[in-house]
DNA sequence: CATACAGATCGACATACGTCGATACAATCG
DNA sequence: CGATTGTATCGACGTATGTCGATCTGTATG
């Protein structure tokens, strides 16, 4: 092939389009919805009776292993779509919408 | 722990919340757009003068290889995002915008 | 203080995935 | 038909990721 040469024509894509920073910015978002066990906790959060949820109950709820559901709820926690607050001995999880609409944003081109 | 016991107040949580094969589906979905490649590739298509660019392009665009460029463009195609057009010796590839709507919907709970 | 328990961290393992050289396939052109 | 060129497929490689047992940390409770 020839290839590696831009052709003049698609030059100015590479300023309309996405930015080589921007794409990764957005792919580590959306790795983290990427997974069955995280969008489960995430709905499961945003169901929840008062709008939050005992880490306790996940592991059954996910039918996964505490560390894991350990793992998944720092990913979610790290990535802002959850906010996390100790209460005495047990860790309480509600969503933060915010995150959520940026994303939702992202598909909107 | 305990675990391995769903309690009584979270039950009904288990019918509001995702089921595991809709979030299985769901996850397999973002799992296409969490890559910052893929997602470079759909925004160029997005912004081509005609709304289509020829797959002859976009390896000098986005700075992979042609297997590479051929490989995410056939999970963009299969996932629906990208529609692919034969024509004569070059492919031409457009967006797609249902699915996008599916996804962006997913987000808004 | 000793015990119990919620949750995080560590280490190991299997699998999935992005990348690319080599090559096969397909369509055009001389 | 033989040559050329765009694109798909194959095989291999390194890395990232989901999972879980074992262990550590911190907080309550008797």
């Amino acid at each position: 092939m020839k290839v590696s040469e831009i052709t003049a024509c698609c030059e100015p894509l590479l300023d309309a389009a996405l930015s080589t920073s921007e794409a990764e910015d957005l792919a580590g978002a959306f790795k983290v919805l990427a997974d069955p066990v995280r969008l489960r906790l995430l709905s499961l959060v945003a169901n929840a009776p008062d709008g939050e949820l005992c880490a306790c109950d996940l592991p059954a709820l996910v039918d996964r292993k505490q560390p894991t559901v350990s793992h998944h709820l720092s990913i979610l926690t790290e990535a802002g779509l959850l906010q996390r607050e100790q209460r005495g001995r047990w860790a309480w999880f509600r969503v933060s919408p915010e995150r959520l609409g940026v994303l939702r944003d992202a598909l909107t081109d």
